[in-house]
DNA sequence: AAAGACTTCGTTTTT
DNA sequence: CGAAGTCTTT
């Protein structure tokens, strides 16, 4: 760690009045200086209370106000999250924007359930509206600050009922509505509903502009365009906004980031200062230099050098592997050695991944290999089944109107309210206008009710009253009332399946962690504190840099951390750039706007790395349970340079590729489109729903095998049905390439792969009435299957 | 109504 | 392959 600031890292602190804008480069300091630059607006006398930081992350929140602390003892400057920022606003004026200041936050299940309700009544199919896409699309409505109101309103001009115009017309309005009936907001109303706020309340804004005089936000390219609108809000009197952030780092437009409002701050801020901070202080000479060669590939960027003094040190390394488990037998036994040897600290480790399935193969092997791990991600604590059910109790104390969370506990622990009875109860709680436990009060007036669930009812009633009479002081010991008086999880403690513990166990942990809740106490730890807690924390606030353990996480969570040893698995085609990123975008243009977002990525990974960087990835990979052919990613090419060793990558292979061809020996290897990739139709390695139908065969009943298609039948594909639904890749690259280019993506030999049959090896290619046709051999069940070449849905495996 | 067998479906990233 | 959802049995 650098000793003295630099002149630019100067001028960013002593910066006092203006807008500001830093434009720090990874590793160059960022944190220091903010943290510098509060405290040395405290000693020119700006009030803490004056002040307000904003993060997006807990972790970031608490990592800035511990550096600010310890440089100005007591000075609690209020460093927060946006949401958690938010939160806090509304809880004061709920009442403004239509809700009580007691809302729930509901979490991505919720919504769903909420979804899924709102698809029933309104009779829609929930298999041709996926819940989880309609969730992404309000999502990304909400961050555009398109309200239900003005979605609704645009539904008379469209005629057609396409599935962006239903959820835009129909179901977005209903979601809201029931959010509402809830009392509840989802994460992206925090934002929302504070920018109406803000916007319908002149004078609340002004008020709230002149008690925060100094802002300064962190990330700020990271800002979508609500974050955008409470910040100019709340620094339109007093500009007195300093934003920290880095266009290259930018990985969040799928959930409304706007990197333009960081390019743009300039404009928006015309007398704003600039400081540069481009010296990087953490990685050596080889990371930068291959963290260079990849970010420079990106056209919408303003060129930029990274520059550092540090040392050149050891070449970046490509690992090549046979499988995702030698890959993560490789990274545990070499972490293992490395250690031994004394090199590094089992926390100087981290191992990073672009899906969070990978982490499965890699915390057995580390398991196996006795290194000690924790992972920012997967199934997060708050995120566990039982964990859920404690908090939805909660919830339903302290916000009754919560049907999500009513829904949740009604029948659980099981005590004899079954679908039917639950029906009948939604049915006369929505006529009375009743919250579910009013109207469990009321079963005798439930019209259709037999004794017994009548009893059930009223005896849930009961209970419920009996834990909001506790519902008081402690929050811990409500949760002990809670397990006592539903019996929830007895019998665990008895039980000898290891799940069972494990939920026994977790339930006890989420009972302490309301204990030290409590005992932090003070004014305000309410219920509700607690609740509002355990819903804005992240997978990444769990994690502990000093608990000497390697770390395990996605790219994403990476951002803003660093690590002396990296590890990036997983670095092929479809993975790292990840396919889907790419293929569910809309037009070529957003294609290389996904494209360039997958590359900062990428980046973000490459520059958090200290000392060595690892680069893993497997010549096939499981994927839904069977292995396919790996692509190299297109990334890999650009990011050739002197400063990467190959040689890991030839050692690895040679013993672990047992008796199998090596598919990337370079006079095999074949082109896989690169730029013009983006035209590509990856419809064809991931096949659209539904498009199992073209393998069905009238003999299906036949088959022995479960799968959808047969792994008996000897049926070829209709190419009719084939083409009346798949484009292809295939078909696609032929769109736009010549006859013969086509033909060679499938020559004899090449490999190519199938969606349903999947590897497969070229035997012939013949002509068939004007066509050509491919003949392929798959390696599963000796199957060879005849297609034709521009119609079929097979994509080539190439290697380079 | 509840527990178990069977089937289908899916897998980006996160506050 | 594993989770979640559906159907079947008690």
């Amino acid at each position: 760690m650098q000793s003295r600031l630099t002149e630019f890292q100067r001028q960013a602190v002593e910066h006092f009045e203006g807008p500001l804008l830093v434009l720090a480069g990874p590793g160059s300091g960022k944190t220091r200086v903010i943290t510098q630059r509060i405290a040395r607006l405290i000693e020119r006398g700006v009030s803490p209370r004056r002040m307000l930081a904003l993060t997006f992350t807990n972790k970031a929140a608490e990592e800035m106000a511990h550096r600010v602390e310890t440089l100005v003892p007591g000075s609690r400057v209020w460093v927060s999250t946006f949401h958690r920022f938010c939160a806090r606003l509304l809880r004061e004026y709920a009442e403004l924007v239509g809700l009580h200041s007691n809302f729930t936050i509901f979490d991505t299940d919720d919504q769903r359930g909420l979804i899924k309700r709102s698809l029933s009544d309104l009779d829609l199919d929930s298999t041709q509206y996926a819940p989880a896409k309609i969730n992404a699309a309000i999502s990304k409505m909400k961050n555009d600050l398109i309200t239900p109101d003005i979605a609704e309103a645009a539904r008379h001009e469209q005629a057609t009922m396409d599935f962006k115009t239903v959820v835009t017309a129909r179901i977005y309005p209903e979601y809201q509505k029931r959010l509402r009936e809830s009392n509840a907001v989802d994460f992206d109303d925090l934002l929302l509903h504070v920018v109406t706020l803000l916007q319908g309340t002149p004078e609340l804004r002004s008020e709230l502009d002149h008690q925060y005089q100094f802002i300064l936000v962190d990330e700020y390219q990271d800002t979508n365009k609500a974050q955008y609108e409470i910040i100019r809000a709340l620094a339109h009197d007093i500009p007195n906004l300093c934003v920290t952030g880095d266009p290259d780092p930018s990985i969040y437009g799928w959930r409304g980031a706007r990197i333009d409002n960081i390019l743009r701050f300039e404009s928006d801020y015309p007398d704003a200062q600039v400081v540069r901070l481009e010296e990087n202080f953490r990685s050596t000479k080889a990371i930068l230099r291959v963290a260079d060669k990849l970010i420079e590939h990106n056209v919408h960027r303003k060129a930029k050098r990274l520059q550092t003094d540090n040392e050149s040190g050891d070449d970046v390394k490509l690992h090549r592997f046979w499988s995702g488990k030698d890959e993560a037998e490789e990274i545990a036994s070499q972490i293992r050695r490395d250690i031994e040897a004394g090199v590094w600290e089992w926390s100087d480790v981290a191992i990073f991944y672009r899906v969070n399935w990978l982490s499965r193969e890699i915390e057995l092997a580390l398991g196996r290999n006795h290194v000690p791990y924790q992972v920012a991600a997967g199934l997060a604590f708050y995120e566990r089944a039982e964990v859920k059910d404690m908090l939805a109790y909660l919830r339903t104390i302290e916000n009754p109107a919560d049907r999500a969370a009513g829904l949740r506990i009604i029948n659980n622990p099981p005590r004899g309210i079954g679908k039917s009875t639950l029906e009948k109860l939604i049915r006369f709680a929505d006529k009375h206008e009743l919250t579910l436990i009013e109207a469990a009060e009321h079963a005798k007036e439930i019209p259709e009710l037999s004794a017994a669930p009548t009893k059930a009812l009223l005896a849930f009633a009961e209970v419920m009253k009996h834990l909001r009479d506790k519902a008081t002081g402690s929050v811990a010991e409500l949760l002990r009332s809670v397990l006592s008086e539903t019996s929830y999880g007895d019998g665990w403690r008895e039980s000898d399946d290891e799940q069972e513990q494990q939920r026994l166990g977790n339930v006890l942990e989420l009972v302490l962690s309301a204990q030290q809740f409590d005992e932090q106490a003070g004014e305000g730890r309410s219920l509700q504190a607690f609740l509002e807690t355990t819903s804005l924390v992240s997978d990444l606030d769990l994690v502990d840099e000093s608990a000497g353990k390697v770390t395990l996480m996605t790219l994403h969570a990476a951002k803003g951390l660093e690590f002396p040893v990296v590890y990036i698995v997983g670095f092929e085609q479809n993975l790292i750039p990840h396919e889907r990123a790419m293929y569910e975008q809309e037009d070529a243009r957003r294609m290389q706007m996904a494209l360039e977002e997958e590359r900062r990525l990428l980046f973000v990974g490459v520059t958090r790395a200290m000392k060595q960087l690892h680069l893993t990835t497997t010549v096939e990979r499981y994927s839904f349970g069977r292995p396919l052919r790996t692509i190299r990613s297109q990334f890999e090419t650009e990011i050739e340079c002197e400063e990467i060793d190959h040689t890991a990558l030839r050692q690895t292979l040679g013993s672990a590729a047992f008796g199998k061809p090596i598919p990337f020996d370079d006079e095999h290897s074949q082109e896989v489109p690169n730029n013009d990739w983006l035209d590509f139709d990856f419809g064809a390695a991931t096949p659209p729903k539904g498009s199992g139908v073209f393998f069905e065969s009238a003999d299906e009943e036949t088959s022995d095998d479960s799968n959808a298609f047969p792994a008996n039948s000897k049926k070829t594909p209709d190419p009719v049905a084939l083409k009346s639904k798949v484009t292809t890749g295939a078909a696609l690259l032929r769109s736009q390439a010549e006859d013969s280019e086509v033909t060679a993506l499938f020559a004899v030999g090449n490999a190519v792969r199938h969606p349903r049959y999947g590897l497969g090896e070229v035997v012939e290619v013949g002509r068939m009435m004007k066509r050509q046709t491919v003949v392929v051999r798959f390696d599963q069940d000796d199957r060879t299957e005849t297609f034709v070449a521009d119609k079929c849905p097979l994509t080539p495996v190439g290697l380079r």
